[in-house]
DNA sequence: CAGGAACAAAAAGTCAGACTTATTTGTCAC
DNA sequence: GTGACAAATAAGTCTGACTTTTTGTTCCTG
């Protein structure tokens, strides 16, 4: 599930990059590449290698004679997965959440009308599938198995949409999801209206109704905006 | 106005990454990072910080015994700036293009809603001298002065949404935008309708009217789908 | 005192070579 | 065929020496 943990030099991105974007080094703050080495016990090579994909992320930048500087939050590739789930994992987790279900507002229901028009009849298939696991796991304390076809339910609509920057976001809808789960408060059972309108995308979607599938899929989004107003206001 | 050119592995990153994304190496090619430092003329460290970030991008994966294998496109970071970049610049200009317009008519919308809500006074000013300034140039082949106070505009509106996810796609959608002009056809003068809406998202903005700010912005995302679909039916 | 040129120091950048380790593949016995 | 064992291979790691760029200081001059 997760990514870049293997080698050296992956272990001191999980370290230093959550440490980063949890705000321990403010941005302007100097690193320098030596030092890091010996305090995270690898060699040079292994820390240059690090400091590499933290610049490529653009967290850091990395200059002769002056060190590694730590960028503003302004400009970091937020859109990076890594990123996402270091700053998902750390202390502006809510306001991470509130941006990227901003995003899901804006991407899922167009991306559910192109569903519609674009999707094909096995993804049809997986989408009422995903429906139907959602309505089985609604009552009784059952969250982790409605979670995972939430998830699934919404890569399904991101895929079929037939648009590779949509699909992309497949991974932060779940993440997403999961975290609301997982660490939010979560009323014992999900609410019954969102559930009947996952069903009814999936018939707006197999129907080919591109207006309803969006309409429908705008009603659920405002739904996770309005519970982060409630936990957050 | 460029990023990484900075140092060796950045130059070898920018003949690289375009060469991956271009389709030159396709998915499943082995690469052997011995046999790239040489072809390069570069020390092996070099090769290897630049191999570590084709992999935080995901366009390939090192695996020990087997080589540097390229990953296929659906599982790029299609959102990192620089992989965008390569491949506007490459083979595969077209579907980037229509992913990113498509990208943009679902979010640019919503940013302008909220942005007329949350705008600063000076963010509408700056609204509205962009669009003036996009009226001033929208005749007489002055598209360059036109771009300019185009690419300002929805830079502008996308800041002014206060979503930090909106904000950092600024870079994007200028990307999208300079294109248009510049290795597209571009008809003489633009679309003397899209400057009158432009003119009226910022009136919206100012007003606070988020949902005339939403629905003319959506007119505008709109026309930039069809001018596509005219371009490539 | 201002301004600039020369110089010194600091940190990243680069290279080369030796060594380690994981993974694959092939082989041989059972 | 299957299982274990051995060899080959390419990435991974470490070290030390050297280069290059940038910054800050010093000192000289107008």
């Amino acid at each position: 599930m997760s990514t870049s943990g293997r080698g050296l030099h992956g272990h001191v991105l999980e370290s230093l990059g959550p440490a980063i974007t949890a705000g321990e080094y403010p941005p302007g703050s100097v690193l320098r590449t030596d030092e890091l080495a010996q305090s995270f016990d690898v060699s040079r090579s292994v820390m240059r290698e690090a400091v590499r994909v933290l610049e490529s992320m653009h967290l850091v930048e990395s200059r002769r004679r002056v060190g590694v500087t730590v960028r503003p939050k302004s400009e970091w590739n937020v859109y990076d997965p890594q990123v996402i789930r270091w700053r998902l994992a750390g202390a502006d987790r809510p306001q991470q959440l509130r941006s990227l279900t901003v995003l899901r507002s804006a991407v899922e229901p167009i991306a559910a009308g192109l569903a519609a028009k674009h999707a094909t009849a096995e993804q049809c298939a997986e989408l009422t599938e995903c429906a139907l696991g959602m309505v089985a796991n609604s009552r009784g304390h059952r969250l982790e198995g409605y979670l995972i076809h939430d998830m699934a339910f919404h890569r399904v609509i991101l895929n079929a949409s037939g648009n590779e920057m949509f699909a992309r976001l497949g991974d932060v809808v779940a993440e997403v999801l999961a975290g609301r789960t997982h660490h939010e408060v979560m009323f014992e059972d999900p609410d019954p209206a969102a559930v009947t309108l996952h069903v009814q995308v999936a018939e707006a979607v197999r129907a080919g109704d591109a207006v309803r599938a969006e309409s429908l899929t705008r009603e659920i989004t405002v739904g996770a905006l309005q519970e982060l107003d409630i936990l957050a206001p």
